[in-house]
DNA sequence: GTAGGGTTAG
């Protein structure tokens, strides 16, 4: 544009800093920000605001905070209630949750006020730290300051309490939200209680919020059914599972991934294998692709039946390890670690050795499981050099 | 032209 002549000013600098942060070129963002100093323009705190977002989602937390206490310290422009989320967001994301704490603590000492995105990132943040009540004194504190709580406060308040069996205050808290504060639960809001209804083993309780679900008009989404699909699994209703998977069919809801996988692992788990490679193999149909995580399930279970009785499904196993990577996708530490534990509880010492050697170098190592198997059959063989030298190599 | 975020699988 600029060669063209074509007029430009400070938001077509911002638009392409801001397209620059976002394919994580900050350094060409910070180049582009001298040029727009070179051709006369003056940044504005949406610019500011841009790069800083751009170093901290380059985890350069340290410069984004320099960069951040030069604007104030130097007047370049006054930081506004935007400037500070995208802060506190940063430095909560890059782990220093006590620093956006303070951080969120001074705004009002700069003049600005914290918003409803100001108070729900803060609440994330504890939440994820397990810090529930702190958490929940926010919650109380925006709404006397009248900022108010959207439907993202309530659902993660919910969803930890949840987690924690504090079944009262989730009511009180629902009852606030629908009654008090005119929040309408959403899609996520249900799809919480059904998997915390189903997580404590009372299924019929999950399938009536499906129920409440369709009287309010929120319609179960592909979450809902995958959740309560895997209810059913988990009671050992396979039958009930299946039904529910023609359902959602016939309401042409597509199962995907997640679906899938919950269907495999729950074969597995009761050493169905065949079943479970059957559909493993069906995803295909629904145009879908399996991925790592659901060659981890299957490895495991065909490794667990292996070292249960025959060892051919350990061989299974190790040909669709090699599928692995043929099919453009990486294998994870777990992933090596269940392919070893099943070479190990067969007996295939040898093909232990070559794939810890492939696993080191990809820069994973034996977790807790493997070494622990790897102990136990040194007691029992403590002279085989193969399990010495494979004991040795997990170790480093 | 700038900020946040939630649910399900190993």
């Amino acid at each position: 544009m600029c060669t063209l002549s074509i007029p430009v000013n400070i938001f077509t600098f911002s638009i392409a800093i801001n397209c620059c942060c976002h394919s994580n070129w900050v350094d060409y963002a910070f180049s582009l920000l001298a040029t727009t100093f070179k051709r006369g323009f003056v940044p504005d705190v949406v610019t500011y605001t841009t790069l800083i977002r751009g170093l901290l989602s380059q985890n350069k937390s340290q410069e984004a905070r320099l960069f951040f206490a030069n604007l104030i310290k130097f007047r370049q422009v006054q930081p506004d209630v935007v400037t500070f989320n995208t802060m506190i967001d940063g430095l909560c994301k890059t782990g220093h949750a006590d620093m956006a704490f303070w951080l969120f603590r001074s705004m009002e000492k700069c003049d600005c006020e914290p918003n409803t995105v100001t108070y729900n990132t803060i609440i994330d943040s504890l939440c994820k730290r397990g810090l529930v009540d702190d958490a929940f004194n926010l919650h109380s504190e925006m709404m006397e300051k009248c900022i108010l709580p959207d439907v993202w406060t309530y659902n993660r308040i919910i969803q930890v309490l949840c987690n924690l069996n504090r079944w009262e205050e989730v009511g009180l808290l629902l009852n606030q939200m629908i009654h008090d504060m005119k929040v309408s639960p959403d899609v996520h809001t249900f799809n919480i209680l059904v998997d915390a209804y189903s997580k404590s083993g009372k299924l019929d309780d999950a399938k009536h919020i499906i129920q409440i679900m369709n009287e309010r008009g929120v319609y179960p989404n592909i979450v809902t059914y995958n959740t309560l699909i895997h209810a059913y699994c988990s009671q050992g209703q396979m039958d009930g599972a299946l039904a529910m998977l023609n359902t959602i069919r016939s309401k042409k809801i597509m199962p995907d991934g997640y679906t899938y996988n919950i269907l495999v692992n729950a074969y597995c788990r009761e050493l169905k294998l065949d079943i479970a490679m059957d559909i493993y193999r069906n995803m295909a149909s629904d145009g879908l692709s399996p991925t790592v995580v659901t060659h981890n399930i299957l490895l495991h279970g065909l490794c667990q039946l292996g070292g249960l009785c025959k060892n051919h499904y350990v061989d299974k196993a190790l040909s669709l390890f090699r599928t692995i990577e043929c099919n453009g996708l990486i294998p994870e530490s777990d992933t090596y670690n269940i392919i070893i534990r099943g070479c190990l509880w067969s007996k295939k010492y040898d093909g232990a050795c070559k794939l810890v050697d492939k696993m080191v170098d990809c820069g994973f190592s034996s977790d807790a499981a493997t070494t622990s198997v790897l102990r136990h059959l040194l007691l029992s063989k403590a002279q085989d050099p193969t399990l010495v030298a494979l004991y040795q190599k997990c170790l480093h």
